[in-house]
DNA sequence: AATAATCTTTATAAAATAATTACAGTACAA
DNA sequence: TTGTACTGTAATTATTTTATAAAGATTATT
């Protein structure tokens, strides 16, 4: 393999500073972000094959750029923090970070929890973009396109179609898109997704009669193609 | 998904109590062991979807346990340690282990870590497609190919066909299919069954009359071949 | 505060699916 | 041959599920 690329995140210049040194001379290659919004266009722009992530930043909450890079960036994120906050902790965690290390880290223990998450999330394959026939997402942007059309969807309406082209081909039960959307609680709440099954059929299908995309699987959810 | 298991190896009876207790009520099943050798035997037996491995036991050290796992194990171990020297922390995760937590540990963050091991773990398992002659089901995203192309099948049909592939070859009885498919209670609708079967075949038999796949064993039940 | 946009709920008609019935065919034994 | 038990299929009815519009409620925006 390629030196493995990885980005950080976090506004301490002498942090930032101390990872450099300790990564490149274990071989690995460094980009550096100090804020959230720099850091969110360079991965972006370049995935990298893990983020380290403080999530103590200044302009945007570090769980904000940890749930907004998990949009679309499936390759390994470790939080580094000061917070030692168990909440803290699980709500990073559950949200889809890999790991979590408390400042000040040690940075031995640091390279090989690096070594361990960048072995496990190996097979990964990433793209910002999905194209699915005539429908293009750009999971950064969050733009939605038909034959080259920019489309205007509603929040709701693009997390749906988000997690549907990320789920191409698989049938997705009301359960899980339930689940995924509105979260627990909503599970049972079918109507909902009917209502909004509805309005995206009307933005994205040709024909919302005859809907070719977003196909009804009577009694267990709905499957994008 | 079904529960998810977890096997406890921790020589320590209260963290062993503790800990079940935590997870069953978080809905996994628990298995303990008392050893490392008990553990690695149980493992082996019937492998859980994840390993709690307290690093510190008198038998075997931990260490060793862990190496021996991961020769064949590749689901996530998560350690459990009184220690908290870098040394151990280096040698553990470089051996394999998918995180370490130092004693005493907050629960919440366990199981959020659980979550997220179990959850990174998850992807490799992308399909599991099974193929009998020209048919074929892939039983997570939910679809039924004849000769490469899709059928249609309603979510009763769907059911009997999953159960019939994952039983290929064995005859399945009126009494077993009822069960299985409508629950207690149905045992005796063999009409049921009839209709279903009929369905089934008018859409994965070539020439439904004359059934290759779908063989009826007259007053038993039915065979998938 | 007024307005617009979006989300949540309700109501209802249409469509799809499942359950039930009826009946014909088939195999086999008395 | 006749009767019986079992099977397959079409047709009918009942039930569930889905699509859509539209009315309230909430939220964001100006």
């Amino acid at each position: 393999m390629n030196k493995a690329e990885i980005l950080i995140i976090d506004d301490e210049p002498q942090i930032r500073k101390l990872l450099q040194i300790n990564l490149e001379s274990n071989g690995y290659k460094v980009i550096q972000a100090t804020s959230g919004k720099e850091g969110l266009m360079f991965a972006a722009s370049h995935p990298p094959d893990l983020i380290l992530l403080d999530i103590g930043l200044p302009d945007k909450s570090g769980h904000e750029i940890l749930k907004n890079l998990r949009e679309w960036y499936n390759k390994p994120i470790i939080i580094l923090s000061v917070q030692d906050s168990e909440g803290d902790i699980v709500s990073a965690l559950d949200n889809g970070a890999t790991d979590y290390l408390t400042k000040p880290f040690r940075t031995g223990e640091l390279l090989a929890r690096i070594r361990s998450a960048i072995r496990s999330g190996q097979n990964t394959e990433n793209s910002a973009v999905i194209v699915c026939g005539n429908i293009e997402i750009d999971l950064v942007a969050r733009i939605v396109k038909r034959d080259a059309e920019i489309l205007k969807l509603t929040a709701t309406e693009y997390n749906l179609l988000a997690l549907f082209l990320k789920n191409e081909g698989k049938v997705l039960t009301h359960h899980f898109l339930l689940k995924e959307i509105w979260g627990y609680g909503y599970q049972t709440e079918t109507q909902y997704l009917r209502v909004f099954v509805g309005s995206l059929r009307k933005k994205i299908e040709i024909n919302h009669n005859n809907p070719q995309h977003i196909v009804t699987e009577s009694g267990v959810g709905y499957r994008f193609q």
